[in-house]
DNA sequence: TTGTAGGCGTTATCAG
DNA sequence: CTGATAACGCCTACAA
């Protein structure tokens, strides 16, 4: 049987109020008994119960990570699984722990929020999502915490890359290589952050210089790059030089899409991605990219949101932005 | 103020436990006051408070999961995070929760054992984890039901793919192949698959038949594979035309390191990985490869744990295979 | 079939 | 600074 807070309390000749408060490092103790306790404490191996201290202290000390829509391939996802490691890293060194939100108990369907309510989670950590979901809503605009990665909504607080720093420095570097034709390649705009990029490519190119193109790719994959690329060449009233991609997946494909018209990469187009993901240095030829730093996006939500949790504040809607840096490689390498 | 059951009883003009039946499906209820209940709790969205339950029900219905040694850096891995994907998907069809296992809860140690304890885990899911590590073969030695997607110990259950298949298969196709002079790049064998891997090499081309040579990668990475090519060539007393390497990231990097000597790829040297990851179809050759089920392994996991919770059979040593298949690519593509 | 009562292990409140 | 006591919300015998 294992013991309670009640029998360590009786072989100590304490009061279980009083090893309680030395367990949670508040209230007043004194240091004698303090030592006392935690000797003891470590010599039997005590160690408290999870649900008992939840029940009675209406928290959890458990940060719920949400995905919604891609929830069945969440993990698999690169980028917001390195986003989720890293928060991981982050917040377990400040004594919290992190389980997945879900909207269904076996049979029993439920609202995120209610599931929340039922852990008693402390925060939330909105990893992706789809805006429209109500159930997302309901929960953003409920009491608890919440930070998201991937998406802004009123009364949230957004952690995501710098996209027009991103797009900017993409811009900057093909004059830097004296490019004129530039074009690009935008990711679906289902979600932001391609949004961003895209309406940003707009903005900065608008200034009449030379006329340009924008192809959006019908996915997220290899082979929706590719065929962003062919659509893109037969529709440019002339051949680009230099194309920015949304995103590295889709720059392999644009890559082997212009190759496959007879275009080199980078002589006679470069190519940019953005990301940086592990492949885009041993791709052949290695990308040029725009890399997001997904430590620090991790880490900032996790400082975020657990500030949020202790200071209780309101809600409010907060866009923080984290910069980005470009990574040359060979894919923009030309001679001059 | 959140309903509990005693006010939804009350409401209803019956106990708390009868409700507490028809919520949790057990004990004689009729179908009326069933009906009554569900009805009524839908209407107020009443729902149980998860803390209470557990702390009384002395489980959780939550299965950890356990990266030990690479917890920094797990979920970034590509393999385990499919399996870890797919495992996830399966039991929460069965109503249980995944929460990450964690040896540390602020400032405070405490064991894998004590942590699964406090948090009344049903079961655990061992993705990856260090053999000598005595927390480990603690908690393995518990009372707790567990599963091993990467290792093997006394009374543990542990799902990996069929390794020795894999490497048949490779061999055998190199013999379709006509490939006479075939070598092999091991991955470290600090892994346990890569020690299979390797075993079984050296056990099927132990027939004397022509001499072959086996160098062992010293990390896991593109150098990795592209240094132990150079040095597979250095050692072996003549070239190979058929290269088995342990994994595709070992793979990708080995064949640079051919090309880098002026062998090419598959004409001199067919090479021939093993995992197929996303990125196996993109590269440049294609990579052919042995695929392995990522998510059969993290089904049979999910299975076969909730099975040993529900049947609360006593532990047994047991080692599951899933089937691998050969997925040819141009890496090996030669004409005949 | 339904109700009653006790307790799960902890923490908060308030008194000493 | 320490101790007694009452919740927290639920489940499980067992009694009605």
């Amino acid at each position: 049987m294992r013991k309670n807070i009640v029998t360590v309390a009786k072989e100590l000749n304490l009061a279980p109020s009083t090893v309680s408060k030395v367990l949670n490092n508040n209230g007043k103790v004194s240091q004698k008994t303090r030592d006392r306790v935690m000797a003891y404490v470590k010599e039997v191996g005590y160690f408290q119960d999870a649900s008992a201290r939840i029940l009675k202290s209406k928290r959890s000390y458990t940060l719920g990570i949400l995905f919604s829509d891609i929830s069945l391939v969440g993990l698999e996802h690169p980028f917001f699984s390195s986003i989720l490691q890293s928060f991981k890293n982050y917040v377990e060194k400040e004594a919290y722990e992190i389980i997945f939100v879900v909207s269904k108990v076996g049979e029993r369907e439920m609202s995120y929020l209610e599931w929340c309510l039922t852990k008693k989670v402390d925060g939330v950590l909105l990893v992706s999502g789809n805006l429209n979901n109500p159930y997302i809503k309901e929960l953003v605009a409920s009491d608890i915490p919440c930070v998201s990665t991937d998406f802004i909504m009123p009364n949230l607080t957004t952690i995501i890359s710098d996209n027009e720093l991103g797009i900017e420095l993409s811009i900057d570097f093909a004059k830097k290589l004296n490019r004129a034709y530039i074009d690009m390649i935008a990711g679906p705009s289902t979600s932001i952050a391609f949004q961003f990029r895209m309406d940003h490519f707009h903005k900065v190119m608008n200034k009449p210089v030379e006329p340009y193109f924008v192809i959006e790719a019908k996915g997220f994959g290899f082979q929706s790059g590719f065929d962003a690329a062919v659509r893109l060449l037969e529709q440019a009233t002339r051949v680009p030089d230099y194309v920015i991609v949304g995103s590295d997946d889709l720059a392999f494909g644009a890559i082997r899409g212009f190759e496959s018209k007879g275009y080199k990469v980078p002589e006679d187009i470069s190519v940019i991605g953005f990301d940086d993901i592990n492949f885009a240095r041993i791709y052949s030829p290695a990308l040029t990219t725009i890399r997001q730093d997904k430590k620090a996006i991790g880490e900032m939500a996790a400082l975020k949101l657990i500030q949020m949790i202790q200071d209780k504040e309101p809600k409010r809607t907060e866009l923080i932005k984290i910069p980005v840096i470009l990574i040359e490689r060979a894919s923009t390498k030309i001679k001059m």
